[in-house]
DNA sequence: ATTAGCACTCGGAAGAAGAGAGTGCCAGCA
DNA sequence: TGCTGGCACTCTCTTCTTCCGAGTGCTAAT
């Protein structure tokens, strides 16, 4: 059935407000804020018909109404209004891209951080998991006793360990280690070192004293590392200012499912591509977040990797906004890490609806 | 005035009791478990007198008595029992700590983490601010566009960083840019990078195209990082199940506190001499710390480093049970990463009394 | 010095009453 | 047919009151 352009000024109304005050609303609010020309009595029916097609919720018989999973999801979909930021906004936001670029991971962290302070709800950010190979191996000699293994891998990430030896050895067996890996071991995936490309490796270099398995060890840890993906999460606490997260036990639900970075991963998983993409209470793949809404951007982190900044909040999270800052930071990074392939539009604020919204059948 | 043995001992169970119950414990409770051969009359008597030197507080006239910070400091000073830990326990910190030893910091957020989860506190895990030179400097040479930059500090941690250049350059200039460097920037700090030892570095290699600005500015932002020292901070949530925290605003002061790492570098300045320190709420520098207690040990991270875990708690954490399980993984980390010089009775648990107890006078 | 007994105090729980916001429905009106 | 004002009803939230009990402090007896 169609909704009539009246009930989707007033579903929009019910949830703008209720977004504003985190209370029930009444349809003489409604009629206060929304200009519709008309009563609190015509309204009231339409909020009737709202509720019975289950955009609305009624906390009891004698409150207001509340916006449902649905009633958001439709909201984001098709009612909300695509917020611009200010120029201030923007520029403040560029102003901290810009700022340090210095370690990719620090990058993503502070984007985390950046994206949680504007927007007021704790902020996760990730890094996509991903298959990584080795590109170039060097071993660097340093003394008798000590070498540093570098690996560049195929993403221009670069991984180091300082290892020290309880016996000594030569720079040439060092050197000649190091050419021997970078024949043998690169460009294949942390799988394909097996034990017996280790032993034909140690047998290739005479007299390595252990020193193969010692590097082959680190290769594959570096990579494991490296194809794990990394999570930051900040601003934890700010969800307690929420008037929904007032109880502790939902707090430490919510937070200490934030904490498991392992398991974040699979809020990442659910569906990353398009640019800005918005997951409603019930719509979360992990039950701690059931009554969370996530909000998350993917950005292009250069040579092929993806990376996602998202914020967690309260359903009644302010959507519009959060999206547009999302969008805006997402597309910053996208352009300063990107490969070239940068989006057309930096700037212009473009919101992908979701179209998941399998919900309101 | 010196205190009875009575009153030790009556102190002592008021203080094991809140602990346990988080609720003020009254003179009934106090015969029925601690084994003085008195009446709940007697125990009244010196309950009272008790309140009256400031070891014992009561929340209102006709509630059980609870114990002030200076009763805590009495009892964390003289009292409590020096726990040992369980064979199982430690042999769980042994295990765990074995696990992994691969990245420095990788390690410290895992002790930090360990600790976390073993005494159910939010943990903080610090590496002291110090001062680093570089040892060694390295450049690889990958192809005309990029090489690597890498850098073993005096206390080896190793530092890199991938250069894309605009331009091309060739293998024999990069080789001549790493020996100058090694030449002129090894062995001194950060403030003595100075323009005047950059230009001369410029001027000595010739045709840099820019080249040496880009190799000594990352030069000081590593010194710069690895100087400023880490914070890594878990189970931020755990908090919240404490009774004294149930209320969202008071949780929020101190997550929030724990989530600015710069300021955490406080609590560590405020002395960490001695294995096991603990910090009673008003004892606290930082104010947003001033209702929670601080209990943390320090471990000698090798190459001179200290690093730091600890973890908050409420006024009424199990300071015997903590400072046990911290002083083991601080001894165990010492142990894996000490230089020698390592703490002779390890897995003997040895708790040094704080003495700033300048509190009971 | 210790103990038993007793009156007293105070906070927290439980219950009662009232206020207020909002609904649903009905009858009247354009 | 759709909108409106009016009105009774419902249900929560707040406030007030009452009551209970744990625990104290004091006193007199041992």
């Amino acid at each position: 059935m169609e909704i009539s352009q009246r009930k989707k000024k007033i579903l929009a109304a019910v949830v703008d407000e209720y977004i504003r005050s985190a209370e029930p609303v009444g349809s003489k609010t409604i009629c206060a804020k929304a200009n519709l020309g008309c009563s609190p009595a015509t309204i009231r029916n339409e909020l009737s018909e709202l509720t019975a097609l289950g955009y609305l919720e009624q906390p009891h018989t004698s409150a207001g109404r509340v916006p449902s999973p649905q009633g958001y999801r439709f909201y984001v979909n098709e009612l909300m209004e695509r917020q611009k930021l200010s120029l201030e906004e923007s520029e403040a936001i560029n102003a901290r891209l810009n700022e340090k670029m210095e370690r990719l991971d620090q990058m993503m962290a502070d984007a985390g951080k950046l994206a949680g302070q504007l927007t007021g709800y704790p902020a996760v950010a990730l890094s996509a998991p991903e298959k990584v190979t080795v590109r170039r191996f060097d071993l660097i000699y340093i003394d008798a006793n000590t070498f540093i293994i570098v690996l560049l891998m195929e993403n221009n990430k670069v991984c180091n360990k300082l290892v020290r030896l309880p016996f000594s050895v030569e720079q040439p067996m060092i050197q000649k280690l190091s050419s021997l890996f970078n024949a043998g071991f690169t460009g294949i995936g942390e799988e394909d070192i097996t034990p017996l490309l280790i032993s034909s490796t140690e047998r290739a270099a005479r007299d390595t004293m252990g020193l193969t398995s010692i590097i082959a060890a680190y290769t594959i840890s570096a990579l494991t590392q490296s194809r794990a993906g990394a999570a930051y999460v900040t601003g934890e606490s700010s969800l307690l200012q929420q008037p929904e997260f007032r109880d502790p036990d939902k707090a430490h639900r919510v937070i200490s499912y934030l904490s498991d970075s392992s398991r974040l991963m699979d809020v990442a998983n659910s569906g990353d591509r398009g640019s800005v993409k918005v997951i409603i209470g019930p719509e979360n793949v992990a039950e701690e977040l059931r009554d969370s809404s996530v909000v998350m951007a993917s950005y292009d982190a250069g040579e092929g990797q993806r990376g996602l900044i998202g914020v967690v909040g309260p359903l009644r999270m302010d959507y519009s906004a959060v999206a547009a800052k999302l969008q805006y930071i997402a597309d910053g990074l996208s352009r300063l890490l990107g490969t070239g392939e940068a989006p057309a539009g930096f700037g212009k604020m473009i919101l992908k609806g979701d179209t998941s919204d399998d919900e309101h059948g």
